[in-house]
DNA sequence: CGAAAAATATACTAATGGGTATACTTTTTG
DNA sequence: CAAAAAGTATACCCATTAGTATATTTTTCG
């Protein structure tokens, strides 16, 4: 690996740990460039401007954050009902961590609320469908009917968990969300979809 | 109503203009003052700092909220069917107005992420709770047993079709959250739905 | 080695931010 | 009416911001 790669890597990190931590706007480019140990010239060098940086650093961690759900996320999760409850269970350990700021990229794309054309709006998107799309494929492999429904509908609950999470900081709501999601589970897999009349 | 009040009310209604919009850092005291048409100096005798200014509107637009949500909401619906699907329905069709920005507090207190101590965290805590037993209150009174939780895994789906409609602009996702909603209402309602009145 | 490429250090810019000061005019009210 | 209270207009202060310029040092590599 080039050197020039090496600090770029370094830019990229300290870069999404800044913007996750106090969201794009509070992190200036001086900060990010003095906590990569990096001068400002050079950060410029690597990145054209800080929205760009922004955008490749969600670029980045989308890929990292998509390896990490395929590879280490329940890797042998048999059913379906394991898969969702790891599913929560992963999610109320990560925003119990002291200093969580709130899932990143739904942050990133309320900061960017009134900008529809950033890039980093479009890569957001792309990275929820891929997340969305891979928990259905889980689904489907553990024998659930529907499952593009049910993994939309649990990652409707994961970003509500989210972002109560965020407010009030009461994991009672991520139990919540979990009991509400092991509910819908159990709905679709006895093929009662709707309330019986 | 004393002149001063209405300054305040137009400075504190531009301010919840543009803080909705554009969030609330990316809104300048002096674009409030020049949208509500008075100087800054006037800004600065009613409010002490765009903290105190942002905390105010925050206050005063919980208030209003939580009072249009009282009195109009579903105003004489009968069956908790027709009180969650409404729900749905009308968030679907607030989310559907032009240049709809988001969930107002949810935004907030995603900018404000690191900021645990900011008031108007606080306030966006307590009005949610509010929402929250409202809705649990409205749920129990059409005869859903276990309202609280109900109420609770309602508002989690509703924050989560919020933050997803910012980041997809897709209202598909919000019909997603709504059939979950009525799922899990007919999970709970162990065949009492009754109609009081 | 030696030269090009890349990084550093430092200083600068132009704009913007929140907030204040001063002098003047309008509105309210005893 | 007269004076205080409230608002206007305008200019200012100071810190911060994204981004640039220049000159110097370090690293890479033929």
């Amino acid at each position: 690996m080039a050197r020039g790669d090496k600090i770029r890597e370094r830019i990229s990190a300290a870069a999404f740990r800044l913007f996750r931590q106090k969201g794009f706007l509070r992190s200036g480019v001086d900060e990010i460039a003095a906590a990569s140990g990096v001068t400002k010239r050079t950060l410029y060098a690597h990145f054209g401007s800080k929205d760009e940086l922004l955008a490749q650093v969600m670029a980045t961690q989308a890929k990292l954050a998509l390896d990490v759900f395929r590879t280490d996320f329940a890797p042998n999760a048999g059913s379906a009902r394991e898969i969702v409850a790891t599913l929560f269970r992963d999610l109320g350990r990560w925003a119990s961590t002291p200093r969580w700021a709130g899932p990143g990229y739904s942050r990133l794309a309320a900061e960017l609320a009134d900008l529809p054309g950033h890039p980093a709006r479009a890569i957001a998107r792309r990275h929820k469908s891929e997340l969305e799309t891979l928990l259905a494929e889980r689904l489907a492999s553990a024998g659930v009917g529907d499952s593009h429904m049910l993994a939309r509908q649990i990652w409707l609950l994961m970003e509500g968990a989210m972002m109560t999470m965020l407010i009030h900081g009461d994991p009672a709501y991520i139990d919540a969300a979990a009991d509400a999601a092991l509910v819908l589970l159990a709905g679709r897999a006895e093929g009662t979809e709707t309330n019986p009349g």
